[in-house]
Order: C-alpha cells, then structure tokens, then sequence
DNA sequence: CTTTCTCTAAAGTGCACTGTGGCCAGTGC
C-alpha cells in the first residue's frame, strides 16, 4: 500500500525525537516537527506533489526535507530514518510515555544504564543504579515508579472516544449479515462508560453458530480468543478483547438488559423480579414455584421495566445510583440529546492552536446545524499554543465582528481561553475581558498545589464577575493523568452561588467533569455548556461523546446552556453574572 | 533544518515549576 501522509508525518516526528536523544541542534529537531505539522495540514495531496518532486516554496519545507519527503513518497521509506533507528533500540520509544522523562534523561538512562525498556526502567528504579545518575534524586525516582505502576493499571483500559468507531463500523457488520435480527452493543460501551475493557455483542439469530464464525473471521480480528456455537471472543489490533453472545429473538431482550450491566444495577432488579415472585436471568422470568403466575409476555428491553413496574431506564443511568427508585416514582428524566444543542462553546482557531481558521470553523458549525459558535483560543500565558496577547485578542474581536455582518442565520461569539494562574487571578485585565461576550477559565499550569489552595484558586477565578465558565475542572487525562487536587462540593457550591457554569469537556481523553458529579451538580442548580474544545473542525464531533456523558450524568436540556437559541443565549450572556443563577 | 531586511552567516517560541545540587538543567504546558 503507498504511504500515507500521516505515514509521512509519523516519520518526520519519529526522527526528531531520534535527533533530540542525540542531543542535536534544537533547530534541526524542531524543523522536523515543523515539517510533520505542514504535512498534516497541507491543503492539497502533498503525497502526490513529493512523489513528482514539486514541492518548491511550501513554507517550513526547505532543500533537506524536499529530498527526504521525495524518497518517502517514492519509495516509502527514508534510508537517513531507518539508519538512525537502527541506533536506538525498539523499546527506547516507549520510555517518552512514562511523565518526567524528556529526551535529555532518556539518554542519560539508556547510554549509562542501558536502559531501553519500562521494565528495564522499573527495575532500575528498584535497585538504586537509576538514583546514582546525575540528576536523578530520590523524589524523581519516586515519581517515575508512580508513572510506571500508572501505566501498568491502564495497560489493558481504553477510551470511549478511541474505540467508537470501530465498535460502530462492526456493528454495522454485524447488521449487514442476512442471518441477524437484532445486533446490539451491549456492556460498557452501551451505558456509555468513559473507559472500557471489552465490547460486548449481541445478537439475536436462529442460526448463531453461523454468526459466531462470521464474528471470528471479522477483517478487524487480529486474533480468535474463543469461536464456539453461541459464544466467541476476539482481540483486535489494538489489543480490545470483543466478545460475542448469539440468543434467540425471544431472549434478546433478557440478555440484551443482563448484558448492559451494570452489575450493581442487575442485582436490584433481579431482587426486585423476585419479589413479584419470578428469578430473571440473561434467558427470562422464572416462576419461583407452581402457585406463581407467569410473567407477562417481553418483546422489548423496555417491557422488563413495565412488567416489573418501572419506566424504562436509559442505560446510561444504570450504575445503581438511584435510577431503579426515579423509575418507580416515574421520575426518569427526559435526558438531553445531541439534537438539543443549539451552538457550543470553548473552541480554537490557528490564531492558537488550532488547525482551522474562523472562516472554516464557522462554516463548519453551520453545517452542524449550529446557531452560534463560540471562539476561545488560549491567553498569553499559553506560549507553546501561541496564546494571544491583548492587541491579537482585540483584533480578533474585531474580526469576528466582521464575519458576523456576513450571516443572518448564524454568529460568532467572542471570548478567550484564559488561564487561570497560580494565585488564581487571570491572564487578562478584567477591562480586557469586558470587551468580550464569554470566557472560559482553565487550569493549565501548576497542578500539583495542594487541594486546599486549588480549591481556593478556582473559586478566586469564579468570583470574577467576567469568568463565565470553567474549562475542563480537573485537569484529568483519562488513561494518563489524575485529576489535580480539588474540592468539588466546594467549587459546585460557589459556581451555584456565583453563576459560573462548568464545562463539560466533549474531548474523548478528558471528558471532564467526570459524570458521576453531574447529577449532584444540577441538584444544586449548577449549568453547564457542552464544549467540543475542538482544535478543529473535525473535533466539532467530540460533542456526541459529551452528549453520551451528560445523559450518564442526568443531565436535561435546561441544564444546559448551549441548548439555548442564539438570541436567548446572547441576551443570558450580557445578564450581570448574578442574575444568571438559575 | 529553514528562513532571512541574505547573498554567507546568523537567528530561530517563553515561562514556571521541580528537584537537585550548590546555582541550574530538564520537563511540560
């Protein structure tokens, strides 16, 4: 297959890393960055143009990576690439995955110790060779023992966001087969979990060993863990364990409820099922005994509900958490659906960085059926994401002034990214920020301070009578990073009595806040907006994710903000902070 | 390695934080 751009990018990052252990000229390492980034966002097919060697005058692209770009295209590989690989071994590269260790300490690591893989790394870490090293002390030891046993804990976990597509494209697969009548994802994925371990499939069919070898022989099997009558297991590339259930089209909807767990919630419904006299498991009601009626006839997942007297719970609501006692009082809430909003907030353009301009972020939200779309690239303070200073911001205002006189269906909102800073004042003079119709305070920057004094950082930050909202509350990269230090009853309490909205943060890796305080959180009257952060237009569909995480947290489409029409949120936007507060 | 107020050589994102080692280097945003 020829290489692809991404191929080619993928490269260009790969050597400058090479160069950076090696302790080359910064530049250089860095004119192969720069060159991976114009390759990725080259407006044409840069592939096609470096295979006919026409590459002259793209910025950032001179004399060295023209040749190399040219062999890679043509030849798909790059002899200087593979030469300087072959210097490294294989299981260097994973040692940049461990938080604390750059360049400049992996070599120090691998040139004095030898060291070349995680293990290599843990043990060397156990046994003090690592702590003689210069710069190397006891504390940084510590951390990277921490970063390691992180690591290990995650090895077998995934994101929602990085697993969707193919759990769909398979799906659909499934669907597609003449044999099925009712395929469902069921487990983790169905009650719309952050993090998942398996996929679990479920089909109804009156031929399921048919379906189970077709499953097995998916192209996205990359091995066969199990391939029986009913039952099948496969891993994929990127090592997901997906498992397979083939029932009939009678007990679908059982196992489709026992399936979609969880656990904790199966457990209350069962002995609720026991108490109208029936045992239930992944196959039916049971009658306990003779003098037991049988249960009423069960087509729908919806009817297990029904029969057992409640009204059908979402399965995004069911971890246990009091949705079996609201489906009784018939207090399930209508949760919000994607179609709900009506605009969204906290997005970058390439005045930061972001890989689209207003135009096209704009023009992308209308073709999302948006009203409004809100820009908030990153403050000053944001060097490395060419935070804008002042006068940038200004004329970016003025900017989008511009574009807005250019639509009489949609408008741009103006506001900024601005970081909160370690003392809990804002990278921008309030006077600035008045100029502004919204803005999104984040954390960006020392998150290790203890959670008394980020708790109270964050509060600061909200008592600005400018700040509207809170970007991404904990700081959490799911899989990677814990959450920073905070109080979150605390922070809901003064958002609620100051008006301050929180984020729901749509980005598959942060998703951030976390669903299970959502519920909490709308009890006490705090909103929030269901921002993408999208760095470009593609991301816009980061919102479906946030979507499936506001209905895990109960979330209604008045708890919302972005559900409001343009004019509704204009008018709440110039409300004093105080009045906003629902 | 690329760009440039270039013509052959120089300049090329900034800052805070952390931990270590003795006053600064490395990392991460």
């Amino acid at each position: 297959m020829a290489i692809s751009r991404d191929d080619i990018a993928a490269i260009l990052d790969e050597i400058a890393l090479l160069l950076e252990i090696k302790g080359e000229n910064p530049f250089k390492t860095r004119a192969y960055r720069n060159g991976a980034e114009t390759v990725r966002n080259f407006d044409g097919d840069i592939v096609a143009k470096a295979k006919e060697n026409d590459l002259d005058g793209i910025k950032g692209i001179g004399k060295a990576l023209q040749e190399k770009l040219h062999e890679l295209a043509s030849t798909g590989k790059l002899v200087f690439h593979e030469n300087l690989r072959g210097e490294f071994p294989e299981g260097l590269f994973e040692l940049f995955g461990i938080q604390g260790l750059g360049p400049k300490k992996v070599r120090a690591l691998y040139e004095k110790l030898g060291i070349d893989s995680i293990e290599s790394l843990k043990k060397s870490c156990t046994d003090g060779s690592a702590a003689a090293l210069p710069g190397f002390g006891k504390k940084s030891i510590e951390k990277l023992l921490e970063s390691i046993t992180l690591k290990e804990k995650f090895a077998d976990l995934f994101r929602l966001g990085d697993i969707a597509h193919i759990a769909e494209s398979m799906l659909e697969k499934l669907r597609q087969h003449p044999d099925s009548l009712r395929v469902e994802i069921a487990g983790s994925y169905r009650r719309s979990k952050e993090i998942l371990h398996d996929l679990d499939f479920l089909v109804a069919t009156t031929t399921p060993a048919i379906i189970t070898q077709y499953f097995s022989e998916l192209p996205e099997a990359s091995s066969v863990i199990a391939c029986g009558d009913t039952k099948a297991s496969i891993r994929l590339a990127n090592g997901l364990q997906c498992d397979l259930r083939a029932v009939s089209n009678q007990q679908f909807p059982f196992a489709l409820q026992y399936f979609s767990g969880s656990k904790e919630h199966n457990v209350a419904l069962r002995s609720r099922a026991l108490k109208h006299g029936w045992s239930m498991n992944e196959y039916g009601f049971t009658p306990k005994d003779k003098s037991t009626p049988g249960a009423p006839a069960v087509k729908e997942e919806a009817d297990i509900y029904r029969v057992l007297g409640l009204d059908r719970i979402p399965p995004e609501l069911r971890e246990n958490r009091g949705e079996i006692e609201a489906a009784e009082k018939r207090e399930i809430p209508r949760l919000i659906e994607l179609e709900n909003l009506r605009g969204t907030f906290h997005n970058h353009t390439t005045a930061s960085d972001g890989k689209n301009s207003l135009e096209e972020m704009a023009e992308a939200a209308r073709d999302h059926g948006m009203q409004y779309l809100g820009i908030a690239d990153h403050s000053k303070s944001q060097f490395q994401a060419n935070g804008l200073y002042p006068e940038r911001l200004l004329k970016q205002i003025e900017e989008i002034h511009r574009l807005n006189q250019t639509w009489d269906d949609f408008q741009l909102i103006t506001g900024s990214e601005v970081d909160i800073l370690k003392d809990g004042t804002l990278d921008f003079e309030d006077s600035l920020l008045g100029k502004l119709d919204y803005t999104v305070a984040s954390i960006h920057s020392s998150f290790q301070l203890p959670e008394k004094e980020m708790t109270q950082r964050i509060i600061r930050a909200m008592e600005n009578p400018h700040v509207t909202m809170i970007g991404h509350l904990t700081g959490r990269l799911l899989l990677k990073r814990n959450s920073y230090q905070v109080n979150i009853d605390k922070v809901l309490d003064c958002a609620a009595r100051t008006g301050t909205i929180i984020e729901l943060n749509c980005n598959p890796k942060r998703l951030d806040m976390d669903w299970r305080h959502w519920h909490r959180a709308r009890d006490k009257g705090v909103m929030t907006s269901i921002n993408p952060d999208a760095h470009s237009t593609e991301q816009l569909h980061y919102l479906a994710f946030g979507i499936r995480l506001a209905r895990k947290g109960w979330l209604r489409r008045e708890d919302v903000l972005n559900c409001m029409s343009l004019t509704d949120v204009q008018s709440w936007l110039k409300l004093p902070k105080d009045k906003r507060a629902q």
